[in-house]
DNA sequence: CTGAAAGCGCTTACAG
DNA sequence: CTGAAAGCGCTTACAG
């Protein structure tokens, strides 16, 4: 099938190319008559653009990269459907990238990305979105990025965020104002810099309620289902064991779950058991989880309308570089207040 | 920062583009000297080709598109996650497209991509990969398809798949040769493909033992959670509730697990529980489940190997139209012989 | 408000 | 084995 061009358009409407282009991209200076009859005849012909033709002669790709440390996560993927929904809805595609900092040739991979697909912008997850050195990448290709929930340099880039360390205060409240008051905490992948905003919100509320953390109470995790199955058995080995567990993510809250369950100690009657994400799977956990949801589509969607923001100047003038997006408290099943001892 | 062009280098390497354009494609009736000195300067510079110019001069775009019904599953994820990688491997790029039949432009944002794109080749997955008119779609524009696990007009495209029927018979057989004769099972989505697969895999092992399904054994879902959560009820409400249920993907299975915890039925001991699909999940639960793994990651990577290999004439022409890649049994704790009534 | 000319950076088709 | 010319289908920069 041979395609339509600009040309054949142009023709069959009796204006010049440069009229269809106009058109096309919705500039002004087009008699309104002039302008349907255009748009007519590009229904009619089903015409569409040629998207190379357009990133050549342009600078513009309406190419979006959309860069993850690991794209298979369950993170990842709400993020990039909300990312995917929104770019499409403006026009543009999305274009996956793995970045893996392992590799020694990373950087050249990704210079073969940003150059060669002259990306109309970039959204940096994290952790990889606090790496310095990546973000100058990008600024040397004169690639806009639009980061989310970074921690580093905050002031160099646009970004979409959460304020974590309020969610888990307010997590932390909800187990103090059930009663608890012996709260253990698994922190998470130190690379994350949510890690350590969680384990401060953690600590705002305890402070706040009187209470010092028990550094023995205090575990390290690292985000994934492992790392919160060992540090339960840390946690349920201490005679007495916590009265509730806040695991900073949900996947390890689950682990903390099994590790309870195992141990045949009772949830929540014999211990609370709290995550954070409001990932699918808390809700597939008996008993559901209760837990922070994160709004992970809203965020990967705000992050395209920041990124294409910039590309406008009039809107870039309103300088909305920060968006912070609400979080909220689910409680489902796996709190209630501590028994007597 | 000024791009540099294939012009910049075969200035300084002090030959034509054309030769340079002869380097960077690997053709071969280069000197072997003179395509060292090539690519010596092409390093220096550190130059990459400008993807838009060399889709508008040439048909290829070395953009594959990846397209979901729903990009956000665990099993997206991961066929996503093979074909990424592999993608990158060969220089390509992965543009990830949702399709939602539902509405009623979806045909028309199709044609956006297709067209504008001009995508090297498109990797569909179930259950979408069935639906003819999408499939014609492709092909009126000419773009290769390889499909992953379709159940439909299978000599049409190249495909990747698993033998699901196997699989099943495969499973059931465990079970069987656990001691347990009466097993339920849980039908999937019926939209895909794999649904019908699974179930006849389940009979030809039951007919095999000369045991014929009941019907009130068999429930319908549709390979979410809640609907395993369901079915699980209706089983569990029978006296006597089956020895072991089969539910035909991971999701369900958990929903089994969870109604079995919920009614206080003992699982392995009372009922054994097992899955399909091996997703992340089926270890995260208690007690890890028993499984199928099916090879999504290799599924992902041998679609992006079939769609570059159509375009490879002398590797079309080896034939090789259909992988079809292995599956294994997973037994984790989920399953034992019954308990004597 | 509209259009003619030039150019983006490659590859194709051809010639030698 | 190597290169000069033309062209891919748009947009930019300019003119009117």
């Amino acid at each position: 099938m041979k395609a339509i061009t600009i040309t054949d358009v142009a023709r069959r409407a009796g204006v010049s190319p440069k009229t269809v282009s106009r058109v096309i991209n919705g500039e002004a200076h087009v008699r309104a008559e002039i302008r349907e009859a255009v748009t007519r005849v590009v229904a009619e012909m089903n015409y569409r653009p040629n998207a190379f033709a357009r990133g050549l002669s342009s600078s513009r790709s309406f190419l979006i990269g959309l860069f993850f440390d690991d794209p298979a996560s369950g993170y990842a993927a709400s993020i990039q459907r909300g990312a995917l929904e929104r770019a499409r809805a403006l026009g543009r595609h999305l274009v996956i990238e793995p970045v893996s900092f392992d590799r020694s040739d990373w950087r050249r991979l990704l210079e073969d990305t940003v150059q060669g697909l002259r990306l109309d912008g970039a959204i940096l997850t994290s952790p990889i979105c606090d790496r310095i050195d990546l973000i100058e990448t990008f600024e040397q290709h004169d690639v806009p990025v639009v980061r989310i929930a970074p921690g580093a340099a905050l002031d160099r880039t646009p970004q979409v965020r959460m304020d974590d360390r309020a969610a888990a205060r307010t997590m932390t409240e909800h187990l103090l104002s059930l009663g608890h008051r012996d709260i253990a905490f698994v922190l998470g992948n130190p690379q994350h810099s949510a890690t350590e905003r969680r384990w401060l919100g953690f600590q705002d509320a305890m402070t706040a309620a009187g209470l010092t953390p028990d550094s023995r109470r205090v575990i390290q995790g690292d985000f994934k289902f492992r790392s919160g199955l060992e540090a339960a058995d840390v946690l349920f080995g201490a005679d007495p064991h916590p009265t509730a567990v806040f695991a900073s993510n949900d996947e390890m809250a689950l682990g903390v779950l099994v590790a309870a369950m195992r141990n045949q100690i009772a949830v929540p009657r014999s211990v609370s058991i709290v995550g954070f994400d409001d990932v699918e799977i808390a809700r597939m956990a008996w008993p559901q989880l209760t837990t922070i949801r994160q709004p992970n589509f809203e965020m990967g969607a705000a992050a395209i309308d920041l990124l294409i923001d910039r590309r406008n100047p009039a809107r870039a003038a309103a300088d909305d570089t920060c968006r912070e997006l609400p979080y909220e408290l689910i409680v489902r099943s796996t709190c209630m207040p501590p028994s007597l001892p």
